[in-house]
RNA sequence: CGGGGUGUAGCGCAGUUUGGUAGCGCGUUUGGUUCGGGACCAAAAGGUCGGGUGUUCAAAUCACCUCACCCCGACCA
């Protein structure tokens, strides 16, 4: 590819409205241009670099015994109806009506789609277990599209489902594609990801991971131990504290007029959040019904924890929807007598001596200790969200840490979510008609690009890794109005192309300046640099985005060389590399 | 869905407070001089000021409505 042929602006002006790096750099270097909220259109360099993520993908799931199919992108609704998620699926599901008026959708994500097709083909236990995944184009209506390509509206993506007849034989396979995430993420360049457990969401089933990078700019937050190997999403992370052990003393009520706060309430009794014990409220959608959580003071409730205990989608207590027995701002657990549920997160477990609402307004106890003072033995509740310095559920040193991610992958156990509701059954040995075990497994290819961008770059541009660059060698040819450097590069160029390698040649009358920077733009991992001053010593200069490397090279073995430094490098990064890692 | 912000040339922005000829930088085109880290000189092209309605002798500027995009939050595979 000629330079003075690629269509795409590279500019240095950092784009209005741009914060994360990898959204400047893509649209600073003319790889991405927005056509809509969160909707893009890609260049060149970017349409190569997905294809060969893409490839990259393709060759690792064939490698688990993956078969690659293609579903619609524009599914009946009648498919979702099977399975409920038409219904249960809020406004990211983009709904329409065919000309017939028929419900009609766009595929998010392909369950339905993968029962429908694997349905009534894989009638008997031989049949099976199988996996078949596409990569295709999704499309989910974010309410917040962001970054970039990191969180679009439309994108491709990797999406891979498998059929087990098993629990068993469905985790075996779950970590032979847990393996394989780890081969991709290592292949396209960024071997740090790793996985964390995750909550399972809209997507059903119990057990479920997501491959996450980890970058300040992340919208996931990751708890891990410095200790051992723990690692878990926030979301699901157990919160396990350490309560200091304080006497115990008589339940005392006290004044406290106008201390509706924590804050307030340490500030006026000279204590810490620690040493108190707070009342968070929240509404079941399910019913309307008031959920009264108490939770020691410092801790926050970790919702997404509270909505699986509560199997109901949750919110928080409405300021004007008060209930007129409830002492707002002085609620306690002793002598609550409301209409709520009440739930004892496990900060509680083992507390003494704690400060506690009265439920009367302007009255605290001091001296509070649950299990003394509670009447009927406490089901103590996970709740709360976790935090830097809490328990680690593995190794039980006081060793967590939250830091930030981006999800670049997941997989799910799926169960027969979809396969019971779907009705698809095969027939076992003793010819018993069965329901099927589903597994899925998906990577966004867009997000994946953007991420590795985020994760390799400098000041002036990505630094693609070679297994996913879009051109192997970049040609700079520096004056090239002078024939001895047009001719030289001309030649490198032809040679190289013959050579199999695929080389992005600069062939436009521009200063040196303008040409390097746009090169870093770029992101090509090896440069080739042709000016007067090397052509007249016989020699080019090569040189390695990174900056790892430069040095002048011979003009009659050059294409040579760098036919085996491209294949060097590129052997880093093959399947057979990162097994032995 | 809630809060905030921005829409003016391909890109980045000024002009809006206080209504009065549409501006700047980059980019683009042409000519010339330069030439290893976004060169210089000269000339030129390029604008429904997001859209609509209204106020006014006069609207980018004021009022009302509307649309789009961005940021924070909620939500999210």
């Amino acid at each position: 590819m000629k330079m003075s042929q690629l269509l795409g602006l590279r500019f240095k002006e950092t784009p209005a409205d741009c914060q994360i790096a990898s959204q400047i750099l893509m649209l600073r270097g003319g790889y991405i241009k927005g056509v809509g909220n969160g909707i893009y259109s890609l260049f060149t360099p970017t349409k190569r670099i997905t294809q060969k993520i893409e490839a990259i993908l393709r060759d690792e799931m064939d490698r688990i015994g993956g078969q690659e199919v293609m579903f619609p992108v524009t599914l009946p609704a009648d498919l979702w109806k099977e399975s409920g998620r038409f219904e249960s699926v809020g406004s990211e599901l983009l709904r329409f009506k065919d000309r017939s008026g028929n419900d009609m959708i766009l595929g998010m994500t392909h369950e339905e789609a993968a029962v429908h097709l694997a349905r009534n083909t894989a009638q008997s236990y031989a049949d099976y277990p199988f996996m078949i995944y596409q990569i295709q184009t999704k499309f989910r209506d974010e309410p917040r599209a962001r970054g970039g390509l990191i969180r679009v509206r439309e994108f491709t993506m990797k999406d891979a489902y498998s059929f087990h007849t098993s629990q068993e034989d469905l985790e075996n396979y779950y970590k032979e594609c847990y393996d394989a995430y780890h081969r991709i993420f290592a292949r396209v360049g960024i071997p740090e990801v790793f996985a964390v457990k995750s909550d399972s969401g809209m997507m059903g089933g119990k057990v479920a991971h997501e491959f996450m990078l980890p970058t300040e700019i992340g919208e996931d937050t990751l708890v891990i131990c410095d200790e051992c190997d723990y690692r878990s999403n926030m979301e699901v992370a157990p919160c396990i504290v350490e309560n200091e052990v304080a006497p115990d003393a008589e339940l005392e009520m006290v004044s406290t007029p106008d201390t509706k706060t924590i804050d307030e309430l340490c500030e006026l009794l000279k204590i810490t959040p620690k040493q108190t014990c707070k009342a968070v409220l929240y509404r079941k959608e399910i019913d309307d019904s008031l959920v009264v959580i108490f939770i020691r003071g410092d801790l926050e409730v970790n919702e997404i924890k509270l909505r699986n205990y509560l199997k109901s989608e949750i919110r928080p207590e409405n300021a004007d929807e008060h209930e007129s027995d409830i002492t707002y701002g002085f609620i306690g657990p002793v002598g609550f007598n409301a209409k709520a549920s009440i739930i004892f997160d496990r900060s509680l477990i083992g507390t003494h001596n704690l400060v506690t609402g009265a439920n009367k307004t302007d009255f605290h106890y001091i001296g509070f200790t649950p299990e003394r003072d509670i009447p009927s033995p406490i089901d103590f509740i996970d709740v709360a969200k976790t935090y830097d310095g809490a328990i680690c559920p593995i190794c039980g040193k006081k060793s967590i840490k939250t830091i930030r991610g981006i999800e670049v992958g997941n997989i799910f156990q799926l169960g027969t979510k979809y396969t019971d509701t779907m009705n698809m059954r095969y027939s076992d040995k003793n010819g018993e008609m069965q329901t099927p075990i589903m597994g899925c497994y998906g990577i966004g290819i867009g997000r994946l690009a953007a991420s590795v961008c985020e994760a390799r770059r400098d000041d002036y541009g990505p630094i693609w890794p070679i297994s996913i660059a879009p051109w192997q060698v970049h040609i700079c040819a520096l004056r090239s109005d002078n024939p001895l450097v047009a001719e030289t590069a001309n030649r490198v160029y032809s040679e190289l192309l013959a050579k199999g390698v695929e080389v992005l040649f600069d062939d436009r009358p521009v200063s040196a300046g303008f040409m390097f920077s746009d090169a870093d733009l770029l992101g090509v991992p090896i440069r080739i640099t042709i000016s007067p001053k090397t052509c007249s010593r016989g020699v080019a200069e090569v040189s390695l985005r990174d900056k790892s490397f430069k040095q002048d090279m011979q003009l009659d073995t050059l294409t040579d060389d760098i036919r085996n430094m491209v294949d060097e490098l590129l052997s880093k990064f093959s399947h057979e590399a990162v097994m032995t890692r």
